[in-house]
RNA sequence: GUGGCUGUGGUGAAGUGGUUAACACGGCGGAUUGUGGCUCCGUUACGCGUGGGUUCGACUCCCACCAGUCACCCCA
């Protein structure tokens, strides 16, 4: 082979991409019924929109960009998540000015350069909700709900929701300063990544697993929200127990996009290994400026298809699905036109029929209708033929019958309807 | 970007420094002339990720690269 996909991505085969449809659909139906509509924005930004919306120090930004010049010398980005996306189109087109609040939701690739893993691609796939213009905490637990709804459809359990908050522009700067302070005296017991962040983002020390130990006694982030986020915060959790949805809070959960503020939270599925989670948002109040549109809120989260896929798949949740004949010709000698004659109206009459190659041997031509799993079979035969008939074949109980090569279509029609309305009552 | 493990036919996989690279599945053909699913028979890798090197000789030893995989990191 001249070479393969591409490090970090994958060709979906027909019998994952039925799988996919399966979870698209599940989230398509359940965005729907919660009032969102389906957003498409393009595959590549330019890259300067990445950089504001996500943050410059981020490592998104910083190191997992498919960042690229256009013959025009633009500089482009493939895009390594869609909110800032998302806000960017609702800034583009101006949706404030309609008033009311807008609900997206988006579906497809993203691209980020991570060495693979499991549950991790280069290119890989996410579903995610967006809310722009309304802030309360009722938007934040519709969006947890949102999310939790479609994995609970797609029949997962083991799911744990994460909660924290991460303050606001008000009360943030408080938080870093205290963390700061903590962890000054020690900064020569942190590891190199930290002591890089203690300078340009605190806020991630929390979350540094070889740091952990020194964490103990570290300030925490919830005793530090100014009175709106701690209103706020509370007013997310009454919500979520008052929808009975257990929760864990996790003053260490801290966001790696720069724009969140208040309200994140994450799914995990433990058994996932490593890459457990499913799915992670937040609010994002100040993001719509930063992209230079005006003050709205807006919150979020973003799924991922593949960790989800992979979830289901380890629970056995995904249906199989492989395309099937319901019908398949076989034709003797000189018969194959007359076979393709009716096979092509068939077709035409949305019945899935197959048709064996030409000039192979019956037996082969009845195997090959065994191996598509055909349920009929109708045989184009030449002593038949002169007489206007083809013998059908019943592949289950195998017997078999003449007809009329006039009614064929409205023989297998009736068969295979009779077939559905018993399955139906069963 | 760092580290561990892995890399044999369509698939799963055995294999030893040295003649014809097991076995199973699958595929193809056949077992009295036009009929499948079971059984039986035959057949199916001039090739052992790629490129170097060591050696009289390497699929088997060494190096590099590539790919897969898991973990760190990051995140969905």
């Amino acid at each position: 082979m001249l070479t393969g996909a591409p490090r970090g991505t994958k060709d979906l085969m027909p019998e994952e991409s039925g799988s996919w449809r399966y979870i698209e659909g599940i989230m398509k139906r359940v965005a729907a019924a919660y009032g969102y509509g389906e957003l498409r924005t393009p595959v590549f930004e330019h890259t300067e929109l990445f950089q504001r919306g996500i943050g410059d120090t981020t490592d998104v930004v910083e190191k997992e960009m498919y960042t690229f010049e256009d013959r025009g010398k633009r500089s482009l980005t493939l895009r390594p998540e869609n909110t800032a996306s998302a806000v960017r189109a609702y800034v583009e087109h101006k949706v404030y000015g309609q008033g009311g609040t807008a609900r997206y939701y988006y579906i497809g690739p993203m691209f980020r350069y991570d060495r693979p893993q499991a549950g991790r691609y280069r290119e890989f796939h996410q579903f995610g909700c967006e809310v722009l213009g309304s802030g309360g905490p009722e938007v934040d637990a519709e969006l947890i709900l949102l999310a939790l709804q479609i994995l609970r459809e797609a029949g997962l359990k083991e799911l744990t929701l994460k909660l924290n908050s991460v303050g606001c522009p008000k009360c943030r700067p408080i938080l870093r300063q205290k963390l700061k302070d903590f962890y000054a005296p020690k900064l020569e017991l942190l590891c190199e990544d930290c002591r890089n962040r203690y300078e340009r983002n605190p806020l991630r020390l929390l979350d540094c697993k070889t740091c952990a130990p020194h964490r103990e006694g570290a300030p925490n982030i919830l005793d530090c929200l100014c009175p709106e986020c701690r209103r706020h915060f509370d007013g997310v959790q009454e919500l979520l127990r008052a929808a009975a949805v257990d929760f864990v809070l996790d003053p260490t959960l801290v966001r790696g996009l720069d724009y969140y503020t208040k309200t994140a939270f994450e799914i995990q599925y433990p058994p996932l290994g490593a890459q457990s989670a499913v799915a992670g948002g937040g609010r994002y109040d100040g993001l719509v400026e930063e992209i230079g549109g005006p003050a709205t809120l807006g919150s979020g989260f973003a799924m991922g298809i593949e960790r989800l896929y992979l979830a289901m798949e380890n629970q056995g949740l995904l249906p199989q699905v492989r395309p099937v004949y319901q019908v398949y010709a076989a034709a003797q000698g000189d018969q194959f036109g007359p076979a393709f004659k009716t096979v092509t109206k068939l077709r035409a009459a949305h019945i899935k029929t197959g048709l064996a190659e030409a000039g192979r041997s019956m037996k082969a031509q009845l195997k090959a209708a065994n191996k598509a799993g055909a349920r009929l079979v109708l045989i184009f035969g030449e002593e038949e033929a002169q007489r206007g008939q083809v013998v059908l074949k019943d592949m289950v109980t195998g017997s078999q019958r003449e007809i009329a090569v006039s009614t064929v279509t409205n023989t297998l029609q009736s068969i295979l309807q009779t077939e559905v309305e018993q399955d139906e009552q069963c």
